[in-house]
DNA sequence: CTCCTGACTGTGAACGTTCCCAATGCCGTA
DNA sequence: TACGGCATTGGGAACGTTCACAGTCAGGAG
């Protein structure tokens, strides 16, 4: 006897099995609607008896919808590995579209030839949507999406596209306004600012929100989102402005490589100088001292991006979105 | 004149605007054997006047294969969202495929109905194979998916299934008998360890290699590698063993909440405790101190994890890797 | 009784590929 | 000259759906 290697079963299997037709089984499978009760039920039957499911390759061809969209990490590399927001966004992502019973491919374009593969892919018809994260100014990614009318929603202002392109975003400026209030009012005199990539949203409108509130003589440094890069920037604050006292840094992990550059010059947080984050992620907890921080609203952020992002497939006009942060008060500040 | 909502270009425009058939231009967009130079030359001309793209649906439905696989995480949200392992890994693991031009789709197993979910996608044919990640011995996930035939590949030992699950993973044994060997080298006299959970492969076998070296006496706590376990467990041990002065703990996460409670209790580290992590994952750099940890070889794991897989689908007999581990030796030991 | 309406059903065509087989032409050899 | 073999080519069939359309049937209105 020969273990036959079975063949998944089609939807004609169900239509024999049941004794309807085809486009019946099919009007069931979508919806049921225009199906008699006595139908319907045979068909349930039959579907569970057969262990059919659907072959999505066959449905996408023919209704050229994929039900799943892309999510595109547009960063080199090491930001990946080490900013914990990406995945905290990206795990977000993930369950705001499984609610909807939408897959997420992820994609990651580093570099150019990223880039070229991801959007030959992209526009290949894989995917009905994509979710891009973090482009920076000037990125030609969302030119090129646009181009081949891809829904796309992003992260962050997309800098240069504000109108065109949907967006989801913190209310950056207002947090950092309310953190170096909050630096202020605790005593800091002299406050200085480690700001985050100037090419993206969330580096200049959070500087931005800094000088409206601490001056703009108040010393800034320019960082880049990297633990190293915050650590670097704390380094020469510190010898330009060996008096600060408090200091907002754009992101927690830029934070947590500002307190290595602290504690290795000695001075205590927040005693001597006061820190202040921002994201609210996962590192803000295994710093020392844990620091405090604004919150961003990031099971919200996701959720509110797969919204709009469904909202665009299904032919809604670009609209954008705004929440605010929320202070986290710990022991850094 | 109206603006013609532009269809996409298929295979026969392609094979139109060339000159040729459409059995000639797929055989050349596969491989391109059996197609004359003169037709290669013409057809590739047509490709980037047309700006044609392949149809994956049409292609996948015909073929069965989608060039796609699941990265399944078969973890409840918290740990996915403050461990920074399962990013790396992913990372990895999505450069890995790329390399390939393999797709991957993030999927979320968390709880019961996320597994029915992804169970019914997995199956029904989206994907080539799986990638699953951190399985805890007992799950029925990984039952599922063999009983269809999937192709699945799992990071770290699948407890229960060694023998026909293949599977990839760091020598997790030798790895925690060199830290502990470190770490009593070091000085350290009465010394103990915090476990992984233990219904996983990395949890028993680091917790066996300690013994080998430590012996069976030494005090163990166990952790479930979070923050927050480590870092009672950490307390557990103090309370019970206040005299110790070495611990390896069995991921950089856990040390780093174990750094908390032996700041908190008002010990010095190295000085009074030294601490020994384990993944040299990114947490690993920010905590105070810097932690002395095993390395492991994440970008090698990801790499062979998916040449693994794509053997597999290939119909090659499940086989097992283990990679080696590296003594890192920064400040907390 | 006839007609119309609306709910339900079946079927051919299409989606865009790959696969298979038959046909062609060319070359070298018997 | 005739023939076998090989490289190359074209086109029909299939993959498993959805969609549009035409058809059936029952019941209520005229």
């Amino acid at each position: 006897m020969v273990t036959q290697k079975r063949r998944r079963p089609t939807i004609h299997d169900v239509a024999a099995a049941s004794g309807v037709s085809r486009g019946t089984v099919s009007r069931f499978l979508n919806g049921g609607h225009n199906v008699s009760p006595g139908a319907a039920k045979a068909i349930q039957k039959a579907v569970k008896d057969t262990g059919y499911v659907v072959n999505q390759h066959a449905r996408s061809l023919v209704t050229s919808r994929s039900h799943s969209v892309a999510f595109i990490l547009a960063e080199p590399q090491e930001r990946l590995f080490e900013d914990p927001n990406f995945n905290v966004l990206l795990h977000g992502a993930t369950r705001a579209l499984a609610e909807h019973d939408i897959m997420l491919l992820l994609t990651i374009a580093g570099n150019i030839d990223d880039r070229k593969r991801v959007s030959r892919y992209i526009t290949s018809g894989h995917v009905d949507g994509a979710l891009l994260v973090s482009s920076h100014s000037g990125d030609p990614l969302i030119e090129e999406l646009r181009g081949q009318d891809i829904p796309v929603v992003t992260i962050g202002r997309p800098l240069g596209h504000e109108g065109d392109v949907p967006y989801v975003v913190s209310d950056d400026r207002e947090g950092a306004r309310q953190m170096t209030r909050y630096l202020m009012d605790r005593g800091g005199r002299k406050i200085a600012t480690i700001t985050g990539a100037l090419d993206t949203s969330g580096g200049v409108d959070r500087l931005q929100g800094f000088r409206e509130v601490a001056g703009h003589g108040a010393p800034v440094a320019e960082g880049d989102y990297t633990l190293a890069g915050g650590r670097a920037a704390m380094e020469r604050l510190l010898a330009a402005h060996p008096d600060l006292d408090a200091v907002f840094v754009a992101s927690d992990l830029m934070a947590s490589g500002a307190l290595i550059a602290l504690r290795e010059s000695g001075r205590r947080v927040p005693e001597d100088v006061a820190v202040g984050g921002f994201d609210d992620s996962p590192v803000a907890m295994s710093t020392a001292p844990k620091l405090t921080t604004m919150r961003q609203p990031w099971t919200q952020l996701s959720r509110e991006l797969v919204r709009l992002l469904l909202a665009v497939i299904d032919g809604a006009e670009p609209s954008a979105i705004m929440l605010p942060t929320q202070l986290v008060v710990r022991d850094s500040a």
